[in-house]
DNA sequence: ATTAGCACTCTATAGTATTGAGTGCTAAGC
DNA sequence: GCTTAGCACTCAATACTATAGAGTGCTAAT
């Protein structure tokens, strides 16, 4: 699969242009908007072969072409040059007020921000319980024999469950059981306790291991199937933007596009892809399995706090994106964020 | 405005034949399926009455007839049979599972059960920390100065904010706060705390009393202008419902719904206005000031928490919705929530 | 190899005719 | 005096036709 020089340079063009206008490319506008010294007709020929070879479609016959997901994934390899954030956009990013409120809120305002700034809609994935790596645990007895358990991370992430025991314990035992496990725990995730609790469990089965073992199954209950990944929260922001992209003028496009964000499981798998991988990466189209829709991409960065990647962000918008700002726009978003959450 | 039986009659007919066919009724439709002894022509005449009244609208010339707001509220208001919730949906109610997680999936999970049985989209106002009473309170200290305050209701609700301070507090100093805060403030509200934070704060400016006022402080910024409303979180449940609805058919009037739901601002303000009101309400189309749009409108009812009123929830959808299988539902849901956040 | 020229295709748009649902009015009937 | 049959009228929705325009593919000349 070689490509000529011009045969590339004529691929670029449409996707510039078709990213810019949303129109189907002609070989006019080719030759029109970006002078190559070359007629259209050579165009044509070419953009044939391109056709062939799998970068172009043609809507119907007498529309133009639109680049192919394989365009996009040959655009964004070979030939896209990333622009660095101007400096007024990073500016707007530093002085968004994410810091109000708690850390769900913190999320949440992640999103409006990469949705303003790129007008497409923004995801972020809260820090999973699994992963996060607590600093404070406490358990408050309430009314019934219901205990909540509260875990703390450094971050000031806060997760919390509801534990129903067969006997009432006092506030008192729960502050011993909270000193233990503070002690015995601080600095490790939840998984790692998992695997430590069932080692302490071996040795005796007093009353504060019952009621950490009763704890971790509460929590594993409540999550998905026990999968880990469903831990974790998604939050959507700017989704009334997906209305002011041409690309899904149509009624049951956007309505199947709702669906697929109310269904956040899949979206959440495909997130929780881009949490190993390093820096930015795109889906195009129906390259993933998780969120396959035909003309969707997504743009995602995974975040760090205190040094470990805990989660990642993202847009979600339109294959014909502008990927040179959209991609150090998220990038950008992720180290604030990671900073943000690590803070001093 | 005295409107005759008949009149009546003929209202309620076009009413439930609109609720359920979304089709402008006509004079033969009403004679038709609701054989009430009449002829078209009479039919006509007292439609023309009744549009004279403010009861109907013809969308245009050669149409028949369409409710106005004006007319579900009489409907609602005086000719409206609710019927109790049939058992089978009773059961679906009681047996969905709104147990899992923490407490915003709760509250997350009842926007759902309230859409999926509704088929419309659900909302819940979860309790404002300034309403709510409080349980256990905690302050953990962070690295960097930073502290961050957990407050926990009786019913397992968990509210916190971050704290910077200048000084840096060692977790003992923090623990002596949280025990005095716990001894003096335990069973009062935000609000109530608040009030006596100042009083003592006439007595004398120690440590205590400083950070107390510096975190409520903190609390007060953290919502929006101030306004304790403000404070309050929105779920939104089943938004790819509206794509159902033929009533939304068109592009742009969805546009603008999707856009107000992002500004749950006014949301919040008109469920806010149902905390105070006993039972059900129903606000249609353009009724009230925070939430306008013409043809959709919302049924709230406000749930409790031990005894006392903490939020509210309903359903968002077209006017012309079966109101009498809708108000039951959200009755019973708001009950029950009700119950499981005051459980045994 | 490139390109000008041309026939061909197909969508989008505008214009026109037709249909049918529904109304308002009038005059006759009970 | 209320009710109703009859009828002319209105207007959206639908189908059909004509036209314009953008773009292609092919061929023959450069």
């Amino acid at each position: 699969m070689e490509l000529s020089e011009r045969s590339r340079e004529i691929l670029r063009a449409i996707i510039q242009s078709y990213i810019s206008t949303a129109e189907p490319v002609g070989s006019r506008t080719v030759t029109k908007r970006y002078n190559l010294g070359i007629s259209p007709a050579t165009v044509r020929n070419i953009m044939s072969d391109l056709e062939e070879l799998g970068f172009l479609v043609q809507p119907h016959t007498s529309a133009g072409r639109v680049p192919t997901d394989k365009a996009y994934r040959f655009y964004i390899d070979t030939m896209l040059e990333v622009k660095s954030l101007p400096r007024q956009q990073e500016e707007e990013i530093l002085n968004y007020p994410l810091h109000r409120g708690d850390f769900n809120q913190l999320m949440q305002e992640t999103t409006k921000l990469l949705s303003a700034l790129s007008h497409y809609t923004g995801i972020v994935m809260a820090p999973k319980p699994a992963e996060t790596v607590y600093r404070h645990m406490e358990f408050v007895r309430l009314t019934g024999g219901r205990v909540l358990a509260i875990f703390v991370s450094n971050a000031g992430i806060v997760h919390n469950r509801m534990i129903i025991l067969d006997e009432d314990l006092m506030q008192k035992d729960l502050e011993r059981i909270s000193a233990f496990l503070n002690y015995e725990m601080a600095g490790k995730t939840l998984r790692e306790m998992r695997s430590r609790v069932l080692q302490l469990m071996d040795d005796d089965k007093n009353t504060y291991t019952r009621l950490l073992m009763k704890f971790m199954k509460v929590w594993q209950d409540a999550s998905y199937e026990g999968e880990v990944e469903a831990e974790a929260e998604l939050f959507v922001g700017g989704l009334s933007e997906m209305f002011n992209i041409p690309d899904f003028k149509d009624y049951e496009k956007m309505k199947e596009l709702f669906l697929a964000f109310e269904e956040k499981h899949m979206l959440l798998k495909l997130l929780d892809l881009a949490m190993d991988a390093e820096g930015v990466q795109v889906y195009i189209g129906s390259e993933n399995k998780y969120f396959e829709m035909q003309g969707i991409s997504l743009v995602v960065a995974s975040y760090r706090g205190e040094g470990n990647v805990v989660g990642t962000l993202g847009v979600i918008g339109p294959s014909r994106m502008p990927y040179n700002t959209v991609i150090p726009l998220v990038d950008c978003t992720a180290r604030v964020l990671g900073r943000l959450i690590s803070e001093r």
